[in-house]
DNA sequence: CTCATTCTTGACTAGACGGTCAACTAAATG
DNA sequence: CATTTAGTTGACCGTCTAGTCAAGAATGAG
């Protein structure tokens, strides 16, 4: 039993890549099912022998992007290197990708998970909680990130768990202005700014060099 | 001819309430026009008689919406108080509000404008067009106190016209992520960080205390 | 070859969607 | 009172929606 029976196929994957595609460039609710069947190449019959319900391929969409995400984010997050050049490959990933986006798809897209979230949050509780958890994930980069910094003695104070709440907050914010001004200039200079959120700012930097214990 | 001819009515107004009230709880795509009119109590054929389409009610509950904040905004961002004092009003405005709206509705819900705008920003252009003008209008709120504060003294470098960019995407991401985590405690120490993202915070003041020149 | 399993297909449903319309009522003007 | 204007109503339209289903085709196992 070293291959599993029946017919074989690829249109699950193609399904949730077309999600991915159409629902990041539109919403949730302007996409529809037939949408996203006629992208794939998916008959809708074939749709619900893969999944029960629009929302599930959504969850499996959420699931798959991470997934391509979480490759990127280990690497730019690995911890065989220093936490401050870990936020500033962050700071530059993010800009870089967007504008590949931007290259891709015609437009700036900002973050797919907290868009969908924002818009599901309220009628969809599956899709919520795939969200919720994701966000959580991207968290613990930054959190891991900020209890290396703190503990190298780059920061002094503050609890690594808020700052990376705060970190987050601005880099998603920062996506979604980039988003509604289709502009990815807003996200070129993130890492002057979000360094001196954590207390890195040239501005602190500065008056670290002086006044240094 | 004091007064308009014809029948008077309120409905227009009740109309834009509950688009605000069900499209800011969910989303533009999981509303339809026919549950708006059902909770401002107005049958559909008197719903087109005061708009054109979904998307021209939507463009008024924005602009209603914002009429209502800009009350708010003009009072926390006066000009008669200092700079510092404008900001500090305005992070502790949206933690009080936000606490309020969760009262209200049922969760926090973040900035309604920045929602329907992230959600309808590729398929309709109308709305589009309105929220980019409605977010340009928070940030000179924002542009208007960092130039004051620089004129003042006290903030020292950094073009004011960035530092307004980088703190509402600040604010809006915090927004954002206390609506999908239903967590208005995400909003109570905007001001700490929110500060220090301009060169203002707890760390940068030590900093000046001790090293002034 | 036979059978079980997996996937594909196209026709189908019931309800929701945004939007239309002609007839009707209420108010102000002359 | 007649007319004009503004707002109301309920029935109606075609289309799109998510979702269903039974029949068939491809594949691997015994």
């Amino acid at each position: 039993m070293v291959l599993r029976m029946g017919r074989t196929s690829d249109a699950r994957e193609r399904l949730v890549q077309s999600a991915i595609d159409l629902i990041w460039q539109a919403s949730y609710g302007a996409v529809g099912v037939d949408a996203i069947c006629e992208r794939a190449g998916v008959k809708k019959g074939s749709f619900y022998h893969f999944f029960a319900s629009k929302d599930e391929l959504v969850v499996a969409a959420l699931d798959a992007h991470w997934a391509t995400r979480r490759v990127d984010l280990d690497r730019v997050f690995s911890p065989t290197l220093p936490p401050l050049e870990r936020l500033k490959n962050y700071f530059a990933h993010i800009f870089a990708r967007q504008t590949a986006v931007r290259q891709k798809y015609g437009r700036v897209l900002g973050c797919f998970h907290h868009s969908v979230g924002s818009e599901c949050i309220q009628a969809a509780p599956v899709i919520a909680a795939k969200v919720q958890s994701v966000v959580t994930m991207y968290r613990m980069y930054l959190e891991t990130t900020l209890r290396d910094a703190k503990a190298v003695g780059l920061i002094r104070a503050g609890d690594p768990v808020v700052h990376a709440k705060t970190l987050l907050a601005f880099i998603e914010g920062a996506l979604t202005q980039a988003r509604i001004h289709d502009d990815p200039e807003l996200l070129r200079n993130l890492e002057g700014t979000g360094l001196a959120l954590i207390g890195l700012g040239s501005a602190a930097q500065d008056a670290e060099a002086t006044h240094p214990g």
